[in-house]
DNA sequence: ATGCCTGCGGTTCGCAGA
């Protein structure tokens, strides 16, 4: 079972591109960040023809996330629970397994998220940010006491350390990489989860993002920010990770690429 | 030091992204 996260920047701009990865990677569950549009116009047939079944949190121009599934899901909540909050930064999903032989199979709960960025810091932006995080990680509390398979994907908006960016020292103060933010990043993880590309290699180099702007993509200067984190029931049955970085190459890319995991 | 590039809204430049 692939579960992955793909920040798309603009579902219209990119339904070509997501629907072509669909149908060669596969993935059986797979979060999406910055629809950019509101849920009538998102493009739910193309998804729905390739077999997922789809639910969706939008916003007009900004922000908007959704949870793509092959398995039968149920929405739990759109927005952090308890967290006021004008943007569309949360899904949260549980999806039905199949069973052995058609006896019915557990549950996977899925959290679909999109981190604020949080620039410039400090100010009101960084303050919604580590607010943001706050929120999540009181939930996510409550998550792991359930003890179910858990998986929290999407774009973090956090280069968790130097390993994960091409110029550590540009980001140094930036709200993706400031002490605060990976702090922030940590004290969820500390819950319990596993960043699942990390469970796989200490090696650096490996990116989910780079900029549009002056070459990035051509001089390899990357980030990795796009992140699975996995409960314990979830990493125990952690087989592979991926990043789909060949993505960036094309004609219109998003400036994000899709990172997977398989689960067995 | 700044902009570089892309998407959106709504008209064509400002804002946001990271």
């Amino acid at each position: 079972m692939i579960i992955a996260t793909f920040n798309v920047n603009s579902i219209r701009q990119r339904i070509e591109h997501l629907t072509r990865w669909l149908a060669a990677r596969a993935p059986d569950i797979v979060c999406l960040q910055e629809l950019k549009c509101q849920d009538e116009a998102f493009p739910r047939a193309e998804i729905e023809a390739l077999g997922y079944n789809v639910a969706t949190h939008g916003q007009k121009t900004f922000n908007g996330v959704a949870i793509l599934s092959k398995f039968p899901i149920e929405v739990e909540h759109r927005g952090i629970p308890g967290f006021e909050d004008e943007q569309a930064r949360y899904i949260e999903a549980v999806a039905s397994l199949p069973g052995k032989d058609g006896a019915p199979g557990e549950a996977l709960r899925v959290c679909g998220v999109y981190f604020p960025n949080g620039n410039p810091a400090p100010g009101p932006k960084y303050d919604y940010k580590l607010a943001f995080m706050a929120a999540l990680t009181e939930h996510a509390r409550g998550l792991l006491a359930l003890e179910e398979k858990l998986v929290i994907a999407g774009d973090y908006n956090i280069i968790p350390d130097s390993r994960d960016a091409k110029f550590p020292e540009l980001w140094a103060a930036d709200a993706l990489a400031l002490p605060e933010s990976r702090a922030a990043l940590k004290r969820l993880e500390n819950l319990g989860f596993t960043d699942a590309f990390r469970a796989t290699t200490d090696a650096g180099g490996h990116y989910s993002f780079w900029d549009y702007q002056a070459g990035a993509w051509q001089r390899n200067n990357g980030i990795r920010i796009d992140h699975l984190l996995l409960s314990p029931r979830a990493v125990e049955t952690l087989v592979e990770v991926g990043i789909d970085k060949e993505m960036r190459a094309e004609e219109k890319p998003s400036d994000h690429v899709p990172v997977w995991c398989r689960l067995t």
